[in-house]
RNA sequence: GCGGAUGUAGCUCAGUUGGUUAGAGCGUCGGGUUGUGGUUCCGAAGGCCGUGGGUUCAAUUCCCAUCAUUCGCCCCA
């Protein structure tokens, strides 16, 4: 029996082509979001697996939790997400932390689940908190900041859509509104969720059902669930305050030319701990139709760590999703490598050739060396392959004469030059790139 | 956890209505006289036909199981 050389399921390996893709994504979104004056952190991959009992969600803890108990009896979990540790973070210096709070981080989180389109065990997710920003002000911030990601990778708007609603806004709905008890909001909620996905006479049941049969019940929450804009909300919750809110919020967004954000009264996202507006950004392509960015207010979750609350909003974004909408725009550009240039030994030059290759390096060239004894065709070829674009030729001639050939594999141009020449023509040509 | 699809060369896939040595394209490696790629020409390597079991004179092919990949459901960042 030989030993698979698969990664672990639902994981993926990242070669360098992959790599360069993964670096390109967050090399552009971190620049985005320090834009805004985010600045990065990060903690350990694992966390007491109480953290996440306390409000992340039962089904999450119980299933999708990788964790173990480690050799002091501890139980660990490998983290799900990073919203609980960075609530953890800010509490653990609540009172010496310069208000509001920016912070963003990168981290990989493993969730243990069938892995699909969209979704792997382990992803990379873009994480931006706000705290100590208790009005709308921070939702807006956020949607910009996910809007100008999507822009910088040369989206436009028609090609995702910006989903909000109010947790609050729902709570009430459903409790006053409605006047159904917690184990029917919970059902009903969890189908409002997949709404969209269902046949309508199988809503339809579902909504008797969760109703326990009540005609009038059942008659407001269809009436409810039809519901596509603010205006067309029951006339005594049109000026509540997660009403204003949510008007407030789609006000000063599209005072800020973001056109394509709307009221979804579907959108309930999963984690209880959500307090107030929340938002998701979909992929409009029909073949991707996840949600890519999802976040909110989360107001109660510092507080759990025993200090004073903090009104809290942030947003994730995920690897994989993001990667899909990339791809299904034709958004990804094609990544040169970082190598500069391949320089050729021809003969027994090693010795020699290294002082020159120093000399390209301390210049700031990254330079591969060829020292193998395969034919030269194949050396081109192979530096074709690695899409590297100039070739150096080192060999006895070479030395004697201090001139070098350097070939550009992309034109094809081939000329000697004494070595300072060859850096400023390579260093020519990267800042023209850049 | 549930359902569908798919496992043949490094990759993309043919193929065998069950029958000797298993096929293509691309890729890899070597060569087309000794120091120049992307287009060509010649050649070679490389497969327990996912794994285990069953039926059969005979299984890569049919049946069962299992594992893996993938799409969807559940759930959801």
């Amino acid at each position: 029996m030989s030993l698979s050389m698969q990664p672990y399921k639902g994981a993926r390996d990242f070669y360098p082509e992959d790599k360069r893709l993964h670096d390109y994504m967050f090399t552009t979104i971190r620049r985005v979001v320090r834009s805004f004056g985010y600045e990065e952190y990060d903690a350990p991959i694992l966390e007491p697996l109480e953290l996440y009992k306390a409000k992340t969600g039962d089904e999450i803890v119980n299933e999708q939790v990788y964790n173990f108990t480690d050799r002091g009896g501890r139980e660990v979990a490998i983290r799900p997400e990073m919203t609980p540790t960075v609530s953890r973070m800010v509490a653990a210096r609540r009172q010496e932390l310069p208000y509001p709070v920016r912070w963003f981080s990168v981290p990989n989180l493993w969730r243990y689940e069938r892995p699909q389109r969209g979704r792997l065990r382990e992803h990379w997710q873009l994480n931006v908190d706000i705290f100590g920003e208790e009005g709308v002000a921070a939702d807006h911030e956020l949607i910009e900041v996910a809007d100008g990601i999507l822009k910088a990778f040369g989206a436009t708007s028609s090609m995702y859509q910006v989903k909000i609603n109010n947790r609050e806004l729902i709570d009430v709905l459903i409790k006053d509104y409605l006047g159904l008890h917690d184990e029917q909001a919970h059902a009903l909620t969890k189908l409002i969720d997949r709404m969209y996905k269902l046949d309508k006479e199988v809503v339809d049941k579902a909504i008797a059902d969760v109703c326990g049969q009540d005609q009038t019940k059942i008659q407001k929450t269809t009436g409810l669930l039809q519901v596509k804009s603010l205006d067309q909300l029951p006339a005594e919750y049109k000026d509540h305050p997660a009403t204003v809110a949510i008007r407030e919020l789609l006000g000063v967004l599209s005072a800020n030319r973001i056109d394509n954000a709307v009221f979804d009264i579907s959108l309930m996202r999963g984690f209880d701990y959500y307090t107030g507006l929340v938002f998701e950004v979909f992929d409009t392509n029909p073949d991707n139709n996840r949600s890519m960015f999802g976040g909110g207010r989360y107001d109660g979750l510092v507080s759990l760590f025993g200090v004073e609350p903090v009104p809290t909003a942030g947003f994730g974004m995920g690897d994989v999703t993001l990667a899909n909408f990339l791809d299904s725009h034709k958004l990804l550009p094609e990544l040169p490598t970082e190598t500069d240039v391949l320089v050729v030994l021809i003969g027994d030059v090693y010795s020699r050739a290294s002082k020159i290759v120093r000399e390209l390096r301390e210049e700031g060239l990254n330079v591969a060396v060829d020292a193998s004894s395969r034919k030269l065709d194949k050396k081109l070829k192979a530096a074709d392959k690695r899409g590297i674009r100039f070739v150096m030729f080192v060999g006895e001639d070479e030395l004697a004469a201090e001139q070098y050939p350097l070939k550009d594999l992309v034109t094809g141009n081939e000329e000697k030059h004494a070595v300072p020449r060859i850096i400023t023509s390579i260093q020519d040509y990267r800042t023209q790139v850049n």
